[in-house]
DNA sequence: TGTACATCAGTGAACGCGCGTTCACTGATGTAC
DNA sequence: TGTACATCAGTGAACGCGCGTTCACTGATGTAC
């Protein structure tokens, strides 16, 4: 072994975090393997001894954005009460930070349709991240729900969260801002009522 | 005008069909020219007797889409009282063809992180899309609401049935059968209660 | 009524470009002696 | 302790391919006389 094992994890990790960032700003069809190896410090030959195609490196990055979104609100549920968890999550996800920023947001947000178009192993990567987070904001509903219960009110709220950051993002600021907003508020009146 | 002037616009009505399909269902990227003339009967060098260029040609087939779909929900919607023509719209948008024909489906739903991404032209086209959709909705809202009550909630419906339709996609069928089963439901009992 | 002409939607070869991928090579490092 | 060697992450030129776009040309049609 010639070569300490640990550089070759750490070359490949800045390589999926730079794909990661460039995937949700530019689209997947946009980004280049030699601009993202440049990103990274190195030259655009070299990616193929850590993956063996782009859709390969694709399916690491979106695994790498969904954890690192579920890690960032599972942080904004921490602390909260059962139902103030899930609005303090959805204040989160439908904040103007997230709104403006999706290359450090959701990745459903920013690459959904065209990652359900991608090849079996990015879909099954992203139906993992999906059931993921719906099975995090399940376990934040309170026991006196049926599991129904908390299933629809998880799936309501989450299709709300995505749709609503969609929505927003294709429209000028400031209606964007009003209609993350506007999400909220409809989130805050539906969990108000408690099922 | 040596030509019937009926002529030239039905060709580029079909190829605006053609492309309107192509896109939802393969996404803008994986379309090419050669192929969308193919589909409206044409050679591909005839493209530019008709559009500027593969974007303008965007701009126009999201355009008629977004119509397409608009008058779909619109007639689900007829003759149902107010509060269920919005659920009604909802069972339409949520429903198992629209979940597996994307190609016949919102624009939105199929292409929106894509179209962000696009040209300026392109967003302008969206936004008035998004716009004309969500004063659909609060137009069928009561009024006894105020016009607050009624954006929020319309903006709120229509966020949770485009983030539905979205992670409904990314999953398997059973389970994406579920999530548009579990968003109507979720948007029933908001409905219910009326504000 | 018939014929020469102008128009322009549509044809199909060609161009230029960028991209994913391959491959022969390099050179920094750990190991064997 | 020092030196020859094996390894393999990384280099950079090259390949092949598909795509958007251009362009000289065609031929079906309406119009002018």
């Amino acid at each position: 072994m010639p070569w300490p094992k640990e550089r070759k994890r750490k070359t490949r990790q800045r390589i999926v975090q730079a794909a990661a960032s460039a995937f949700r700003k530019q689209g997947i069809a946009d980004v280049g393997i030699a601009e993202l190896m440049k990103q990274a410090g190195l030259t655009h030959g070299g990616f193929y001894a850590h993956f063996s195609s782009k859709e390969d490196l694709l399916a690491e990055a979106l695994a790498h954005a969904s954890n690192q979104v579920s890690a960032t609100l599972r942080q904004a549920a921490s602390n909260q009460p059962s139902p103030s968890a899930l609005l303090s999550i959805a204040d989160a996800y439908l904040s103007p930070k997230h709104l403006q920023h999706p290359e450090a947001g959701c990745p459903v947000a920013a690459l959904g349709p065209e990652l359900v178009r991608s090849t079996a192993n990015v879909r099954q990567t992203l139906a993992k991240g999906i059931r993921a987070r719906l099975q995090a904001l399940v376990d934040l509903l309170p026991d006196d729900l049926t599991s129904t219960e908390r299933r629809q009110l998880a799936t309501g709220v989450l299709a709300c969260m995505l749709g609503g950051l969609i929505l927003a993002r294709g429209l000028p600021e400031s209606e964007a801002l009003q209609v993350v907003d506007d999400c909220r508020s409809f989130l805050r009146q539906r969990l108000a009522s408690n099922r």
